[in-house]
DNA sequence: CGAGCGTTTGACCGGACTCAACGCATGTGG
DNA sequence: CCACATGCGTTGAGTCCGGTCAAACGCTCG
């Protein structure tokens, strides 16, 4: 490995929210033209990930968050033990790194499942910037206090759903944010493996292997290994609000 | 009921972060006394919340965050079939209603479980405030991101670990903030029932009786009712950390 | 084409759940 | 002050869902 690491390519181009294709997802949502630009200057850079590395892991610095710009990652958390558990899937358009804020030090790892790339918004800027532009301020705090409210919404599945539903409430989230990315609502490509959905969803990865096939049975989807169609989205969608 | 309800008593009474004693554990964490005196303008009322009720609601309108001056509060999400989860035990020092922010609305319940007091902390203040007092921002910042870091912890537990281990984890993190509150480490009195433990911790009721009847044979634990006397931290701490 | 990983499926096991009964503490009203 | 009601906690017996262990299959990619 004589060449510099694939996550300090610079790539200048474009590298500019005002003509970013996901504005209406990300961090400057509902920003005007002019606002646009001042986030411009705070987003300088760009940083690529290859699938299966870290785009930082537990105890590295913090220093800035991350917006997905293509690519998909999963954070994950370990205990002292060696077990671990993924915390959640983040697609193009969503943060990475706001654990970091509270210690100065990430607390979970964040992995590319696919050759991925992030806008790098350092924290300090971001700090700066939002002290002086109440919209960017206030995005921020929403888009923080959406990842609390995301956080219950798993919590409750581990705490009470039973595995098909997990399953199916997992199904419905990943469609329902592909489909705002304008991806198919019933048809998609999994970008994990079946262990790391058991991972995030509290289950052995033959238990969700055993769940997908189930579905196929039942005729609510068709499992071909990473690609899922969903056959009868009411089913799925009766699974997770009444069980049984 | 003619009186007014408990929940409007102006109290005017030390209505100061620079005089609470909980400055030390709140959002004035790390702030000098001339910045004291402005967050004293922001926090301007109190709020009483008779044990049982709920300081919001699910669905309530969000204007304010709380801090919690006095006594014991719980949150926690309910599903559309009426399955619920506790997503926490709040105490004196801690924030209340971060969850609104995103939607304006609040997304789960808090309620009192026991006679208690907050702070109101009227959001549109907090937000001006922080914007022209950049050591403020930072704090609250820092309490969304430790809010997110404890979720991801919640998730572990819920994710990947036994029952006794999650009874175990549970104690150990309640008498460490007890702890800072300048509690006993290895006595307590829990504020909540067997079943609001286990809707927290994903069990059942009887699961928690039994794992506590369990460490009392064990002698890790003196449990009568609601009072916990830790008899062997070490033995505790070590069930987190490495299971069976 | 072969190695290796991811996935599926089966058989069995066990920990947590369910259902049920009982005990105990608290509080209320006679 | 006691009788009673009620809610909370404990304990037991039996069940079942998901975990464990194991084997085989089939992509994917050198």
């Amino acid at each position: 490995m004589t060449k510099p690491s694939s996550t300090d390519r610079p790539n200048p181009l474009q590298v500019a929210c005002s003509s970013c294709n996901l504005r209406e997802l990300c961090l400057p949502v509902g920003f005007s033209g002019s606002e646009l630009e001042r986030l411009d200057g705070m987003v300088a850079t760009r940083r690529s990930v290859k699938r299966g590395d870290a785009l930082f892991r537990s105890g590295d610095a913090f220093e800035a968050v991350y917006a997905v710009r293509t690519g998909f990652f999963k954070t994950q958390v370990s205990s002292e033990d060696g077990r671990d558990q993924v915390t959640g899937f983040q697609m193009a358009g969503e943060l990475l790194g706001l654990d970091g804020i509270v210690s100065d030090h990430h607390t979970c790892d964040a992995v590319a499942l696919e050759d991925s790339q992030v806008c790098v918004i350092p924290y300090a800027e971001l700090e700066a910037l939002s002290r002086e532009f109440g919209e960017l301020q206030r995005q921020f705090h929403k888009i923080m206090s959406r990842e609390i409210v995301r956080d219950q919404g798993v919590m409750l599945l581990l705490g009470s759903m039973r595995a098909e539903e997990r399953l199916a409430a997992f199904l419905l989230n990943l469609t329902q944010r592909l489909q705002a990315r304008g991806f198919s609502p019933t048809s998609l490509v999994l970008r994990m493996t079946r262990e790391e959905i058991g991972t995030y969803l509290g289950l052995k990865l033959e238990t969700v292997s055993r769940c997908f096939s189930r579905f196929q049975e039942d005729g609510v989807l068709e499992v071909k290994l990473k690609h899922i169609r969903i056959l009868d989205l009411a089913a799925l969608r009766k699974m997770v609000n009444s069980p049984c």
